[in-house]
DNA sequence: TCATCCAGTTAACAACTGTTCTCCCGCGGT
DNA sequence: ACCGCGGGAGAACAGTTGTTAACTGGATGA
């Protein structure tokens, strides 16, 4: 019916992307390694063998989970970092971007926290590796804070690994929490905003 | 009375312990989620039927699992845990002795690693609940310290958790790093010991 | 306009899964 | 010495799995 050129590859990465979808969504409730081809399929909406034009397994389907699921994570990283001082404002303001990046990507956060001790190699080295690249970012950020002065580039990065470690286990702290107990949440931010201000404690501190 | 020592429960025991290795030894390489029931009796060399005599699922079998995982990290955090301070020998001990409860029970650490965010929610709540107990334990630790004068019981509890989150998280990192690589098991060595040395930082100047 | 490409389909394969029933046989109590 | 309990084996069940092959039909490029 139309010429329009890219109709085709259109098509092809929008059933791609159901793909994706469909996964993520069963990965609610199993992990990566149990997560069958058929399955997938099924749930969205296409015939098995459709899987092979885009995956050659479910292991490499969720490879390119990790890319999506991380970009979601990156662009709150990048939010996140800029106020990185001890100011308590600043801090509940840093956990309020995570409880809103949980409740906007529930299944993403899920999924990292998952896989990234999971059952499936190549997964577990994708999301390691984004995580280095995450922790690099977050010691170039660091490093533009006057509070470091006199810091090694070693010991940086030391802390900002603790951050984004600190992160991720606040994150699936708040994913387990119901969301309809809005006072467990408070304690869960409130626990998240201490530990937070116990590292920058620290922090201040280090070269004592 | 069925205290009788019985040679009939003994060798009931016996193959429990064995479907408990198998199953052990077969999550090194996938998920509990994906681990199958006829998988873990052929790998234990029993017929499949013989499994319903000691568990009702997998997920049943990795429940037992978290106890006998916990229980070896048990007796490891009780030796990390008499010496909490900030001397830079004993939190190197302290990180040498996760080093080495990795090396003696790395399926252990594996297991518990891979499971507490798993896809199998009776272990995942199991795993928790006795993280739960260890850091009460950690706090009651801390709580002995003359540093923790005037600590709100919140906050011994809110350091307890970080220092068991820490924990594990340099445990997963050792197992990770092939056992034939001395100057990376050094470096990851030196990385938690400095971690560690940063949260106690924050910790002596908690109330300031 | 027409031949080509290619994402997606249908059909079929052997292998594997969890679960039930029936049977076996050695230990434990009497 | 006998019988019953119970851990384990064996066979069979209907479903599901990953993967291959041959096919269809609409978009694509000349």
């Amino acid at each position: 019916m139309s010429h329009t050129p890219g109709a085709r590859q259109a098509q092809k990465q929008r059933t791609r992307q159901a793909l994706l979808d469909a996964a993520l969504g069963l990965l609610a409730e199993q992990s990566l390694s149990s997560l069958g081809l058929r399955e997938v399929t099924r749930a969205a909406g296409v015939a098995p063998t459709a899987f092979y034009r885009h995956f050659r397994s479910t292991a490499d389907l969720g490879v390119a989970l990790v890319g999506e699921a991380l970009d979601s994570l990156h662009a709150m990283i990048r939010t996140t970092l800029s106020p990185v001082d001890d100011s308590a404002r600043r801090i509940t303001r840093a956990v309020g971007l995570v409880a809103g990046h949980v409740d906007a990507h529930p299944a993403h956060v899920r999924f990292v926290a998952r896989e990234r001790h999971g059952g499936v190699q190549p997964v577990r080295e994708a999301i390691r590796e984004q995580l280095v690249r995450f922790a690099e970012e977050v010691k170039a950020e660091l490093a533009k804070d006057p509070r470091s002065r006199g810091w090694s580039d070693d010991d940086l990065l030391m802390l900002a690994h603790l951050y984004v470690d600190q992160m991720l286990s606040t994150a699936s702290l708040f994913l387990e929490t119901p969301g309809d107990e809005p006072l467990e949440r408070e304690r869960v931010a409130r626990l998240a905003a201490r530990q937070l201000r116990l590292i920058g404690t620290g922090r201040a501190h280090w070269l004592d």
